[in-house]
DNA sequence: AAATTCTCCTGAAGGC
DNA sequence: TGCCTTCAGGAGAATT
């Protein structure tokens, strides 16, 4: 699933081909995604040139002539630089078709957008509450200190609330509290701030890390085929129920918390 | 205000 | 081989 590494290696590769483009046509051929894609889009957005490829969180942000374009992968989605002559699949939504290339969205599960917004785009109601980048200043020690003295909720609920940090989806949420020696159900109130220190320089640690194995992997977005395209990750705890752990040997636990699945050491984790 | 539950959807995996 | 069931999950919306 697209977590914010991959959508981060989908936004650096798909920009050098489309920066400065002209967009000939939108071909919607599933506009139920997310939410349903304006059917107006495909008389709008022609002709207008991609000023920027950018992202906020897990969102795409194209900034167009008139206004922005936000694509979010959801959890199946991808996007491909193919020729346009390239018979599309079963799940392969909706085409950017620049002429010289084509951008293409494909999602099984549907649980991803695409959205047009002429306003300010940090005024969307999607972006306007979201907390700093967790690549940023912003984000450190003493902003997750801050904002979780009142807060009983489990610290693993707490770095997956868009509004404390955005991007830290499940699979580094886990790993972030594997190995900062946190237990994920630990309230998030009740955590030192020295301790929220070591966690955010590993949220950022992990992230970094898994951008740039991406940026190896997922080299070439252009003419790519069937394959998800997302990169395989070295996991320390996630999925891996009932296998050692790489620190102390122990049976690596699995547990539902905000319903989520969530995999941690009961000897490591405190 | 904060926490919890519901919701969208389909591929993969497991059981028989 | 094939059919059925269960599960996973990003994150906004609805509910408690």
């Amino acid at each position: 699933m697209p977590e914010l590494p991959e959508v981060e290696t989908t936004c650096r590769g798909i920009a050098p081909h489309i920066l400065n483009q002209c967009l000939h046509k939108l071909v919607l051929r599933q506009p139920r995604l997310r939410w349903p894609v304006a059917v107006e889009l495909s008389r709008q957005l022609p002709g207008q040139v991609v000023l920027g490829v950018e992202r906020r969180a897990k969102y795409l942000l194209l900034r167009m002539t008139k206004g922005t374009l936000l694509i979010h992968l959801g959890m199946s989605g991808s996007l491909r630089i193919v020729s346009a002559t390239v018979a599309p699949g079963r799940h392969d939504h909706f085409d950017l078709d620049f002429g010289s290339c084509c951008l293409r969205f494909r999602d099984p599960r549907r649980f991803g957008a695409l959205l047009w917004t002429t306003a300010p785009i940090e005024q969307h109601p999607l972006l306007a509450h979201l907390g700093p980048e967790p690549l940023s200043d912003f984000f450190n020690g003493k902003h997750l200190h801050d904002h979780s003295r009142a807060r009983r909720t489990a610290v693993k609920n707490f770095i997956m609330d868009g509004r404390v940090v955005v991007g830290v989806g499940n699979i580094y949420a886990n790993e972030s509290l594997f190995v900062s020696g946190i237990h994920p159900l630990r309230s998030a109130g009740h955590i030192s701030m020295m301790r929220y220190a070591r966690l955010a320089a590993t949220i950022k640690e992990v992230l970094r890390s898994a951008i740039e194995q991406g940026g190896t992997t997922l080299r070439d977005f252009h003419n790519q085929d069937g394959n998800p395209g997302y990169f395989a990750q070295q996991l320390l705890v996630y999925g891996k129920a009932g296998q050692p752990c790489p620190n102390c040997g122990s049976s690596i636990r699995q547990q539902t918390i905000g319903q989520r699945s969530s995999f941690f050491c009961i000897r490591c984790q405190h």
